[in-house]
RNA sequence: GAGCCGCUAGCUCAGUAGGUAGAGCAUCUGACUUUUAAUCAGAGGGUCGGGGGUUCGAUCCCCCCGCGGCUCACCA
């Protein structure tokens, strides 16, 4: 904002206080009603006491007309210079967009059937210094001059939500889909608790990990990239049902659907295993779409999704082989290499492993739209998932897709301590890079004996985007990760 | 981390084939006693992202940097 901007609102400011010895910044106001309870009350004589913030504001010489918003909805106030006293006319005047006022007056349509509060009397309640982006909406619902600089937005989320509508409304909706699913689970006898985000040894996932340092220790902490490996210590101790819902960091690339700082509910139910974890996903979901006010059919990015469980169910192994055409699993490195490159699909990576998994998006993954459990993962891909029974090589685990985007992931989780040890010395050792080690504590807690169990992790951002129908994980998260500005 | 694109008034954008810039909304002044993208008349507001180079002269051309967007890599 220019400095003649800045000051003309800082004089305005001054002349409240001066002029009409008025606090612009009052420590308190009196109770009034929501705005949606105004509008419900529809015309009446009686006085109603409003507030919120000024979002519109039409001169007509002795009469003003203002839009005032909170966060139950908006309504129209008319300011005659023949109602009010002859100050607060004056305090009319310097009324900016964005000012929080306060009102009392009695309600009437206008001509043109607008509710609207006849004030009698106005007090400013805060005075804003900055001046707001105007976005207007037309007779056709049609929104002029919207603002669409997002690194604005992002920086400024009190901008957003105040100009945008739609921002407030996602936020609300993630808010409600969160605590529809902390209901199902508190409903279904699962304990919530709160595990260490600073961890001095990291694991549960492979992902490279934030590093602080811990001062009156002396020593490196990692910030945690999963709470896997303590919330099934809570398994061992007796909780047989439980989950957390918190943030985990991962210090890679951000993009449209990755965030450094991202949520994600991860729950444990012991004497349960994969297939108890398909079904808690299904009822989870729909519990959640119920609450965003979208019902089991929706629109994303274009597609139609149908939430109707069962979801679709598909083998790793299969389904690649049949889109594929070939069985890639005796295949060496270099000839998946080479299939890659044939297909365009870029990767640094060398093992059989990464360069299936790069081909299992390309000819699978990327290509599910409807609701889809890909299920039973080469066991080298799943550190931590118990083998299945009659299939070597194979785990059971499973990821759950919507349109290509992964939502969940889940195993029968290993409880045998000694293949658990085995798998996690061999990932040490051949990690060079990572600098985590093998978590002993949490070794002991499985040879102290885990029950079998069935756990699962649910990307939060990314099932908010999915049941708001936006695209980008930042639109969901209201604080997201930015380069710091100079400035 | 790589490539491409972008950065001009508070916001949305135009523009100058190199001669230091315009519109709409917002703001300010005036008119208007039920308007709603209110309307009408007038005004102010910009070191054209930052730095360097080429040039008589750069917002425009070249280089570097910053921030963002989109793709890709890493990854969930």
């Amino acid at each position: 904002m220019s400095d003649e901007q800045q000051g003309l609102k800082r004089s305005k400011l001054e002349k409240l206080q001066t002029e009409y010895m008025i606090d612009p910044f009052p420590p308190r106001s009196h109770e009034s009603l929501s705005i949606k309870e105004v509008r419900d009350g529809r015309e009446t004589e009686e006085n109603v006491l409003v507030t919120g913030r000024i979002t519109g504001k039409r001169e007509h010489g002795k009469t003003v007309f203002v839009d005032l918003r909170d966060s139950t909805g908006s309504i129209q106030l008319y300011l005659s210079r023949n109602v009010l006293d002859e100050k607060t006319w004056s305090v009319v005047g310097l009324l900016d967009l964005g000012d929080i006022i306060q009102v009392n007056g009695s309600v009437f349509t206008t001509r043109l059937g607008e509710l609207t509060v006849k004030c009698a009397d106005l007090t400013i309640l805060c005075k804003s210094l900055r001046q707001l982006p105007v976005v207007k909406v037309d007779s056709e619902g049609v929104a002029h001059d919207e603002v669409t600089d997002s690194d604005y937005l992002y920086r400024h989320r009190c901008v957003d939500l105040i100009i945008n509508p739609d921002s407030l409304d996602r936020f609300r909706k993630r808010s409600r889909i969160i605590s529809s699913l902390r209901s199902y689970l508190d409903s279904n006898d699962f304990l919530e608790v709160e595990t260490p985000v600073l961890q001095s040894i990291y694991g549960g996932a492979a992902a490279e990990p934030f590093k602080t340092h811990y001062s009156s220790m002396n020593e490196t902490y990692f910030l945690r990239i999963a709470k896997e490996l303590y919330l099934k210590r809570l398994l061992v101790g007796g909780i047989d049902r439980v989950y957390e819902l918190g943030k985990d960091f991962r210090n890679e690339g951000i993009d449209r659907t990755h965030s450094p700082e991202f949520t994600q509910l991860e729950m444990y139910e012991a004497y349960a295993d994969y297939n108890v974890m398909m079904t808690r996903f299904e009822e989870m979901v729909i519990t959640a779409a119920g609450v965003s006010g979208i019902g089991s059919d929706l629109e994303y990015q274009g597609t139609l999704i149908h939430l109707s469980p069962p979801f679709r169910r598909i083998g790793f192994l299969e389904s690649l082989s049949k889109a594929s055409g070939e069985d890639l699993f005796s295949w060496e490195p270099e000839d998946l290499e080479t299939l890659c490159r044939k297909n365009d699909i870029a990767t640094l990576a060398k093992d059989r492993i990464t360069l299936l998994d790069k081909l299992f998006d390309f000819y699978v993954a990327d290509r599910i739209e409807q609701p889809t459990f890909v299920v039973d993962y080469p066991e080298a891909m799943s550190p931590l998932a118990k083998g299945k029974p009659g299939s070597p090589g194979v785990t059971e685990r499973f990821e759950a897709f919507v349109l290509g985007l992964e939502l969940a992931n889940a195993f029968s989780e290993q409880n045998n301590p000694i293949l658990q040890r085995q798998i996690l010395e061999e990932q040490a050792e051949a990690s060079v890079h990572r600098e985590g080690s093998v978590d002993e504590d949490f070794l002991y807690a499985l040879e102290t004996g885990m029950p079998p169990a069935g756990g699962m992790g649910i990307g939060i951002d990314r099932l908010v985007m999915l049941l708001t129908g936006t695209s980008k994980i930042r639109d969901t998260i209201l604080f997201p990760n930015l380069r710091r500005q100079n400035k």
